[in-house]
DNA sequence: TATTGTTATACTCTATAACTATA
DNA sequence: TATAGTTATAGAGTATAACAATA
């Protein structure tokens, strides 16, 4: 089978980078990034974490989270506090309206990519569903050995 | 199904990034980027394209695929030659090493994600194999309407 | 005038290296 | 000395706007 993993190994590559490439393009005119949406995803999934916990979960280096963290907080859909017990440490939480971020304007602006969704097949659905949990599992899976 | 859409539409995007974020990072040391991949990998299906093709190909601005086609250039792997009959056009080729890069390196060097898909059960693999078909068809459902 | 490609410029996302403050 | 975070800097990848050459 090495030789098929081959071929789907590239042809996945491909198709993922083409496709984040048309995901990150559609959002220009949005109010936050994907890169900064992933990061507030975080934040509402798993609660206040500090800078480097998040860099953690999103697989960059601190400094990049630095940044994306920044331009949160000029939005004003993060705020920064101490921690209470260590003062080399950072607490970054949700603001009110970044939690709005999450809960409504996020899912409906990501609008190209529900009508195109809606016009697929429901086992078409069903295998885009299966396939992010795997590769979602493949990353993962990387956290263990790192 | 509207709801279950907006989520998937949401995970799916964010997996999709994050995805392509790992898939670059591990590159790093390629001799080329997944972008220049995908060039390449454009003319080794079609032929020689013209930048303009190629800018079509890749959905990308025509500037952008200039810088690409220039790196690529001064890398070796491609061959910029006038256009025949059309003096504003340029005909852009693989070169031999360009095409080695296809065919044997490009392949050889998805090592990381080759072992992650060589872990998974058939039934994932397939999975994925769909769901890059699905992903593909998207994009170029795209292209009919623009 | 319209089209093709390039140059100029800028912004986002990411990295590494060096620094600061705290433990 | 080690750790957490930031600042400084750089490079890739993308875009828009302006330009040159050709049709």
């Amino acid at each position: 089978m090495t030789e098929n993993d081959d071929r789907l190994a590239g042809e996945l590559a491909l198709a993922t980078v083409r496709f984040a490439r048309h995901l990150r393009g559609r959002r220009r005119d949005s109010l936050v990034s994907l890169t900064q949406l992933s990061a507030l995803n975080a934040l509402a999934n798993d609660g206040p974490l500090t800078p480097g916990q998040l860099a953690a979960r999103e697989r960059v280096q601190p400094p990049s989270m630095t940044r994306v963290i920044a331009s949160l907080a000029d939005l004003g859909l993060v705020r920064r506090a101490p921690h209470p017990t260590d003062g080399r440490q950072v607490i970054v939480s949700l603001s009110e309206q970044g939690e709005q971020v999450i809960t409504g304007e996020a899912a409906a602006r990501e609008a190209w990519l529900r009508g195109k969704l809606d016009d697929l097949a429901p086992e078409q659905r069903a295998t885009l569903a299966e396939a992010v949990d795997i590769l979602n599992g493949l990353i993962a899976a990387e956290e263990k050995q790192a």
